[in-house]
DNA sequence: ATGAAAGCGCTAACAA
DNA sequence: TTGTTAGCGCTTTCAT
């Protein structure tokens, strides 16, 4: 494997000299270039990331930090999508991305990633209510973007939807339909995402002078699973709730086979409304009414403000919020059944 | 942040003993190991990855090539099942996972990868009639595994289904079940994972004294558009077919809304059967019959045989092939509907 | 416009 | 059992 040295050689200069050319300096006369460039080409070299990292400081990559226990992630489109996002930034850029699932021990994973020097910047996705990836990112004061809504002070930047405000939204959009007994269907009670939804939730029933109740709210695990399980138990209260929010679509989909085996139909007996708006939401039967958060957008929007900070090397904190939409189709009730086309908004 | 000499002055010790200790060699007094020990914890030590990777030429990484072209690859959870098998490996022994959308120029960023020494070894999504990719590979012998089926000479290992026989038994199925005119519904057709289906299912065909026509096979884009797309195609021959064998589950689903918006009762009038058994299949309705592939285990297979080669050292070409099962659920007629519960094969 | 030399943080061969 | 030394491949002063 040719080094710089060969390459030197080669074109008989010196190994800074073709440094020089490898950063295309302007102090190196187009002679030296075209012949350096020429020995570049015969030895086919390309440089070491070690050697360079190691006196540049710099890896070229940032890590996306996978929360631990997220199993989940890998299996919900929502994650995947915005990851998606992330990594084409980062490509367009030249930038690597490394993959961590942090599994168990998620301070020796980003200890390998910062102190390591792995990665020259963090995207965190999603927040929990005390958050210690955020608190060790924020110690280490390393440049970092925070998919989710910060819960504490951070002095990094983040991207978040108004998930209080959109499930609002989505709870309102239901109790116009006439429902008077709405479920809500969470995911994991630490997570902030599930936190702010079920506050949106609250306050639409409270203003529209509905006590929300305890019984009515269930959180469970981000899978199809977990959906169905939680709506199994809101089905099985004696004054069974009409609508549910769902603050999942996977969990949405759960909640569907579960009223589906008791045998309710949708959405005369049950609407159901979900969030995130995942592709499956368009081609389901019924097709589910969500939330769309714009992920892709999301995960764009993060890689963008992580590179920014990187490159500006001083903390930034910008916060964007990215907008959300309520797609109206068929497993709330109001659209009439039978009507796939139109709802499902493809052209061709 | 500390480096090893820090560590070295703190523990009064020298910067190779330290490092002794880091590879908790046998040749050091446990005394001395106890005083490093607590220098190393005392000022956060954590080694520099670009150091140790310079020296070692070892990168404690692998990375995960994105084909060029793969948009699809983030949609669909075929895809995305098996990173997260190949991932979950890595980390269980400690390796990071770099992901690569390779986008346009593939052999630049196979370069940074390989030639930079990014990565030890490279896992390979997907084997195309003629693949830049593993031919590059195989040239600079450098480790690697295949998730596919290897069409050229390769001295690496391979991970990969059987899919001519699936595609066989698959379409065996649907001819048991009456059907004469079935339709193939294919990915990219330069894909081997397509051309080993579609050549198991003209297999099937002809056993059964069926002509294999080009008009009953479309091939199309690897997401629910594209089997939309190539079904609309299908149901505007004269002659439509009565069956289709999809040879992705997204493309199925495609298929199944193409075929409801046009009014056609499934299964009755029309049979779908679909491949890789993604978790949406069981939750759709009609569920849909598709040939499980265990992408998960594919996953897994191919992340231990990459660390096996990585640390064997030297060139290792196993090819190991993971079975494949037939899911019958609604989708293609051979179950009575309404039978969901008994179909999702959940147990709770 | 180019070269020589130092050094990034670590490991490993060789000495002691 | 431990220390000394060299060197991995590159960039970057500082000279020239």
């Amino acid at each position: 494997m040719a080094t710089i040295k060969d390459v030197a050689s080669l074109a008989n200069v010196s190994a800074s000299t073709v440094s020089r050319v490898l950063a295309d300096s302007p102090r190196i006369s187009p002679e030296t270039k075209r012949r350096v460039r020429e020995a570049l080409e015969q030895l086919d070299y390309h440089p070491n990331v070690f050697a360079r990292g190691l006196v540049t400081n710099m890896a070229r990559a940032i890590g996306i930090l996978i929360p631990p226990g997220m199993n989940e992630f890998f299996q919900n489109p929502f994650f995947v999508e915005m990851m998606s996002g992330v990594s084409e930034v980062a490509r367009e850029s030249g930038w690597d991305t490394v993959l961590s699932t942090s599994a168990k021990n998620e301070e020796e994973v980003l200890d390998r990633m910062i102190r390591g020097r792995r990665v020259d910047g963090i995207l965190l996705l999603g927040s929990r209510k005390d958050d210690i990836a955020i608190r060790k990112i924020t110690e280490a004061n390393f440049p970092a973007v925070l998919l989710g809504r910060p819960n504490q002070e951070i002095n990094f930047s983040s991207v978040n939807n108004d998930n209080v405000q959109a499930a609002y939204e989505a709870t309102q959009h239901l109790l116009q339909l006439g429902h008077e007994r709405i479920g809500f269907l969470g995911g994991y009670s630490d997570l902030l995402v599930t936190v702010d939804r079920v506050q949106g939730y609250r306050k639409a029933l409270l203003e529209w002078g509905i006590q929300p109740e305890e019984r009515m709210e269930v959180s469970s695990f981000f899978l199809e699973q977990g959906g169905y399980l939680g709506m199994m138990r809101l089905l099985a209260l004696s004054d069974r709730p009409t609508a549910v929010l769902a603050s999942d679509d996977v969990l949405a989909f759960g909640a569907m086979r579960a009223a589906a085996e008791l045998g309710y139909a949708l959405p005369e007996e049950l609407a159901i409304v979900g969030f995130n708006d995942i592709r499956l939401a368009e081609i389901a039967n019924p097709s589910l009414t969500s939330v769309r958060v714009h992920m892709h957008e999301l995960g764009v929007a993060a890689g963008e403000l992580l590179l920014e900070q990187i490159q500006a090397g001083k903390p930034l904190t910008k916060h964007r919020v990215i907008q959300h939409e309520l797609i109206v189709r068929n497993s709330c009730g109001a659209r009439r059944m039978g009507q796939l086309s139109q709802s499902s908004g493809l052209k061709f």
